[in-house]
DNA sequence: CAAAATTATTAGCCAATCCTAAAATCAAAA
DNA sequence: TTTTGATTTTAGGATTGGCTAATAATTTTG
């Protein structure tokens, strides 16, 4: 009845060509912070994500394998080809799930967390789903003010 | 500059008094299989969810810690009045999810994945934003119609 | 250039959640 | 009631991604 169904660990184990998580976080980051100068520090990196540069190692050198950032010890972080192609998808994936949410009334104080969360969750098609939705909004602006205005109204028909 | 910023791993990490997401998909799943007859057998709960009965085996004990199910060794798994209410809540969650993913155009194939893994993200305030939408377009069921028309469209204005 | 300060690495630990293999318990049938 | 078969538990292992403490390398400063 119900076999379809899976836990979030299994659903989250990503298949061997795919990214986990933490590691799609990571790349994003290496991303946003190499645009300037076109490399990144590995302490400015754990800032950024609020981690222990230990972690920070860790990954970094995961990721060193993978090809998708060159790094040699005690040095600087670099995106490869690879890296940067993948990191940017990342970054329009991020800026799609954000711009969704803030169209359908999520608070500016909540719209990053709920977008790092959800971000890593959503498969292409999904993600596609959701630009088309936007899409349906710029071309029906009548419609997108509307509801905007609805959201930003505060009684509720159900309340949860 | 981007000091806001949590790797997906710290976000998901639950406060003491909530739940983590495998729980969570363990007491759903629980709350929907023991609906019919009030009680749900270890080896029950494994297979809707695709787990080994070891793996259900630690986490129903878990469960039982947290007094949110009834169960003893080699028993039947009840849930408590807390485990219920939270239960059917975490239902409620999953099924507002879907309901506004199929709004969205995903694929019937896709839903079930792409709800499970988004369900344990969604904060309570994203969560009433997206009820709101849909109360939106239950009010205006003109543009929920235009909006189901569009999405159907196989073409698309941008397509990453 | 040597000492101090900064930055990064290594080593080792923890928690969560899955797994397999083997042991224990329970239920049903001979 | 004993055997068999199904169910469940225990024991132990793997992976992922955090952490701290201690060490090492690099850079800055006096």
């Amino acid at each position: 009845m119900y076999d379809k169904f899976r836990t979030f660990s299994e659903y989250m184990k990503k298949e061997s060509n795919s990214l986990t998580a933490s590691m799609e976080d990571y790349l994003e980051m290496i991303c946003r912070l190499s645009t300037k100068s076109g490399y990144v520090r590995l302490h400015e990196l754990a800032d950024a994500l609020n981690v222990q540069p230990p972690s920070a190692t860790k990954m970094v050198q995961k990721l060193a394998d993978l090809n998708l950032i060159n790094y040699e010890k005690y040095g600087v972080i670099t995106l490869s080809d690879e890296g940067k192609s993948i990191g940017e998808n990342l970054i329009k994936r991020h800026n799609t799930i954000l711009e969704l949410l803030r169209t359908l009334g999520i608070e500016e104080n909540n719209l990053l967390e709920e977008t790092e969360k959800i971000e890593h969750t959503v498969s292409t098609e999904t993600l596609h789903c959701f630009l088309r939705f936007m899409d349906f909004l710029e071309q029906n602006n009548d419609i997108k003010e509307k509801l905007t205005q609805y959201m930003k109204s505060k009684d509720r028909l159900k309340v949860d």
